[in-house]
DNA sequence: GTCTATAAGTGGATAGAC
DNA sequence: GTCTATCCACTTATAGAC
């Protein structure tokens, strides 16, 4: 998509909207008020409103994939030690919602969920599933590396990701619209990995 | 409210209708339709859509008064060993939550938080702070009795609490409609406490 | 010929006035 | 309890730019 095309300046000003009101609360209308175009010419860009937002969701999948990291990766990151490869992770995730663009989108996901099942499955799959089985995949290696305790990984990986997407929660929906202090959130995200590492070091 | 009166109809329609669909998509015409009245005799009972909202909140709140126990009973609790004081606070939550207007209530708490700010500060003060603050002193009576090691036992509070929180939210919103499996989140979160306090165990 | 903007208008739902 | 104005998403026919 071209920059400053119309087509990119609705697509900007509905992810702004939306995120802020939410899906249903925004009219075609308003979208092409602040536009500045015609109601009826936005129809010469997206079929209808919904297409809007299947182009938003494309975006984030796009530059979530182009951040996922492959299983060879990331064995040979785990073989530098498990602070490489978390801090490799760490700073995929954070650079990810450095864009602003993105936590909008993350907004929208949470704010919308409970009404538009489309969402309420991409975030389940990839926000949950997919985090969960890299996690776990994560914590089995530092077992096998005898760096923690034998004990169910895929619990390591639950109580470490999901602490840390409420804490995203929190940040993203209960405490907005105040400003986001990313540094303490990632801080804490990081202090809770710590303590599960340092409690289950051999 | 005496039951099966218009008014406890009413609030009954409305609960079940706003946690179903969020409160802006349930009109006063759908809500009387629902409850077999006129629409204007709503306003007989409430003087306004937001009134009976209001009511709700009301209720959730009674219920949770009635179930908080007092730092004295907590002290007493303690005495008797961390395990009898967890599972009193635990009974308690699965107890309020086996009543399935708590959980409607809850649901409509997440789904409407993020635009009505009323709710959101609900949340905050009633469902974070205030837990957080209860089991920071449960923590903190761990370590002073020389349990736990010592530590930032507001950090342990958070860890424990905010990923119950998560749970909560994962099966009343994301799964939602499936049949919850109420048993298993709550073994889900007891096995996360356990985790906790045999990690932290001097 | 193709792309894009627009005016005018469809049918449907809804909210407020009376 | 009915009427009316206004909202909504979306359609179509058409005019101008390249």
């Amino acid at each position: 998509m071209k920059k400053n095309s119309t087509k990119d300046k609705i697509f900007k000003v509905s992810l702004e909207l939306f995120s802020k009101k939410g899906y249903n609360e925004v009219s075609v209308r308003e979208i092409a008020r602040e536009v500045g175009i015609k109601e009826s010419s936005i129809y010469n860009h997206y079929s209808k409103k919904e297409a809007i937002l299947d182009d938003i969701f494309n975006y984030f999948i796009k530059n979530m994939y182009k951040a996922e990291t492959s299983k060879k990766n990331m064995n040979s990151l785990l073989m530098k030690g498990p602070d490489k490869l978390y801090n490799f992770g760490s700073e995929m995730v954070k650079y990810q919602f450095s864009k602003p663009d993105m936590v909008k989108i993350l907004r929208l996901i949470f704010i919308e969920m409970y009404r538009n099942d489309k969402i309420k499955e991409f975030f389940q799959k990839e926000l949950i599933e997919k985090p969960i089985e890299f996690w776990t995949c994560f914590y089995k290696d530092l077992m096998n590396q005898k760096i923690i305790k034998k004990s169910d990984p895929e619990k390591l990986a639950k109580y470490y990701y999901e602490y840390g997407m409420f804490k995203m929660f929190e940040v993203i929906v209960i405490k907005y619209p105040l400003k986001i202090n990313y540094e303490e959130v990632f801080n804490d995200i990081e202090g809770h990995f710590n303590f599960i590492l340092e409690s289950q070091r051999v």
